[in-house]
DNA sequence: GCCGTTTTCGGCCCGACTGTTTTCAGTCG
């Protein structure tokens, strides 16, 4: 085949897209959310949906039946689909750019295209300066100024930023203690939301609350230092902006009902959707205030979340495991097939990736030797970068020589721990490593990762990392796919072939615990583990301070399903020496 | 458009808030 498969991500996009153009068209909601479940699955796939659907097995992932199936495979062979084509030309780009206008949905762009002819953001602007806006009926004065604002604002032009999971806990953390300080004795705060189900990034902040008055609470938001304005603040709670663009909801309701409030803001929206949607069917409905029985027309209130899940037949679900992708049918008492007991932060027992001043980390060997002894950690392996990694921060061979020396030393001064001299070595274009097999050997851990030339084919960069894997001397890959969380997508390259190729050689698979990258993601976590691959979670701190990513590293693994025994460093050195390939002597 | 421990057809969660209305549609989470 002379063209390269198209990414998920641009299928995904395209369905995005057809949902958006069928909503401005007027089609019933249903469909419209079909569309945008599907674009999400695609999107999130751990395997290439192109070559799924050329399969005709798309419709194997959920959400994605035949006329999608079809469509998809439309997309592949034509670059485009029939139907978009004709909706793109009744419904222009700057159609759909206005819907992103806070208060201004699909119905009212319509109706503004049909009433007004505003096709655009300019257009747009230049009607609500003339004040054509208030003589559409629905809309008046305060629409048209709020349209201003957000124009002024930007509104149209871009989507709102995602903030990275460890910025949004901190401001999470100053909003409840502001909020505490300010609150009755007694008044419970705390995140929920995407926050509190570990997500790599988050949108804005939930805090639910619990208290006996509720009113008092939702009052002391606006004074927050933290807070740039209040714009709703009703009987439930009060939602505000912070100085940076961030949305915070806050919830508030009775400690009778904290159970209720915490699981329905804990989402995620499709767990929540899905869960509903099975309530019904045996004649419950739950809200965020309880849980009513149709049967005798009570609402029942619970305190904790797992009271909930049990009247709703179901164990206790972890907020990580909270997306709609399984866990529902797994947790249910009655015959479900159970879920996993996740990875714990408390279960690893050392940390395999970490940089020192050798390259370009900022601490020597024996304070992070101290630090990660410091955690509890019983090991702990130097992986600093190797001789072809640039920026002025490679190891020559002289120097790696030097480094095991270093280690070695240290390690046999050193108490409580023990130290492991390895390296990243950098997978070259050609699938080579960048160091001698006969200096590799000498090194007690070997992790391989790529650094450079990412622009190859899927063909290509495959060949090269399974290249790599294959080499008897590297233990695991690092980062597996590259990706910048916000800001790079990961490179082109065949995952099922990589699971495969791991779990037939015993190399390791990387969750790289750094806040940016969290690669493998959880989705591919999960793959690969399914696919008999044995993961490892790693800090790659480069300093001492960045030990601390590791948790972000677990979350991911939670998210991921895994459990201890999925995570090779949740196991002693010794029987981590045993586990997958074996290292020559 | 998807999907099935009531269904291969007829359903498809639940509530808050805003701005415009005289009872509610649209939007949002």
């Amino acid at each position: 085949m002379a063209t390269p498969e198209l990414p998920n991500a641009v299928i995904a996009d395209a369905l995005e897209e057809l949902g958006d153009l069928y909503e401005l068209d007027g089609a019933i909601v249903h469909r419209v959310v079909a569309y945008r479940s599907a674009a999400k699955r695609v999107r999130e796939a751990s395997v290439s949906v192109a070559a799924l659907a050329r399969a005709g097995r798309a419709t194997e992932l959920p959400g994605i039946g035949a006329t999608l199936q079809e469509k998809i495979v439309t997309l592949l062979d034509a670059g485009t689909i029939p139907a978009a084509e004709r909706l793109r030309a009744k419904f222009p780009p700057g159609l759909i750019a206005i819907t992103r206008i806070p208060g201004l949905g699909p119905k009212r762009a319509r109706l503004l295209q049909l009433e007004l002819g505003i096709d655009s953001p300019e257009s747009l602007r230049e009607a609500a300066l003339a004040q054509r806006l208030r003589g559409v009926r629905g809309l008046g004065p305060k629409f048209e100024a709020n349209v201003l604002a957000a124009l002024q604002a930007g509104a149209a032009e871009r989507a709102a930023p995602r903030i990275l999971l460890p910025k949004a806990i901190a401001v999470g953390a100053a909003l409840i203690a502001g909020l505490s300080e300010r609150a009755r004795p007694g008044t419970r705060i705390e995140l929920a939301g995407s926050v509190r189900r570990q997500a790599d990034s988050v949108k804005d902040l939930d805090l639910i609350a619990t208290t006996s008055r509720p009113a008092a609470l939702a009052g002391t938001l606006a004074g927050l230092d933290e807070i740039e304005s209040v714009s709703a603040a009703g009987g439930a709670g009060a939602r505000g902006r912070t100085h940076a663009g961030m949305t915070v909801d806050l919830r508030i309701a009775k400690p009778s009902q904290h159970g209720n409030l915490l699981q329905h803001f804990t989402g995620s929206a499709r767990h929540n959707a899905a869960l509903r949607e099975a309530s019904v069917r045996g004649g419950l409905h739950v809200s965020e205030y309880g849980l009513l029985e149709d049967a005798s027309g009570r609402t029942r209130t619970c305190a904790t979340e797992a009271e909930l899940y049990e009247l709703l037949g179901l164990a206790y679900i972890e907020p990580e495991l909270r997306e709609d992708r399984g866990e529902l049918q797994a947790a249910r008492l009655d015959g479900g097939a159970g879920l996993p007991a996740l990875v714990r932060l408390e279960d690893i027992r050392g940390d395999l990736h970490c940089h020192t001043i050798a390259s370009d980390g900022h601490n020597s060997i024996e304070e992070m030797a101290a630090a990660a002894r410091e955690r509890g950690y019983e090991y702990l392996a130097f992986t600093d970068h190797s001789a072809s990694h640039g920026f002025g921060n490679d190891v020559s061979p002289d120097q790696l020589r030097r480094q095991i020396e270093l280690v070695h030393r240290e390690n046999a001064r050193i108490d409580g721990i023990e130290l492991l001299a390895g390296s990243e070595v950098n997978i070259l274009p050609d699938g080579g490593l960048d160091y001698e097999d006969e200096l590799l050997a000498e090194l007690d851990w070997v992790i391989a990762s790529m650094h450079t030339a990412f622009a190859m084919s899927e063909q290509k960069m495959t060949e090269r990392m399974i290249a790599a894997i294959e080499h008897p001397l590297v233990r695991a890959i690092g980062h597996p796919t590259g990706r910048l969380i916000a800001r790079r997508a990961p490179y082109a390259i065949d995952l099922d072939a990589v699971f495969a190729a791991a779990a037939r050689t015993g190399t390791m698979l990387e969750i790289n615990g750094n806040p940016d990258r969290r690669d493998l993601s959880d989705v591919q976590a999960r793959a690969a583990a399914r696919a008999g691959a044995t993961i490892v979670i790693d800090s790659d701190a480069h300093r001492v301070l960045t030990l601390e990513n590791m948790r972000w590293g677990v979350a991911s693994a939670r998210r991921g399903w895994l459990t201890a025994a999925d995570v090779a460093n949740s196991r002693s050195l010794a029987q981590l020496r045993e586990l997958g390939k074996q290292p020559r002597k």
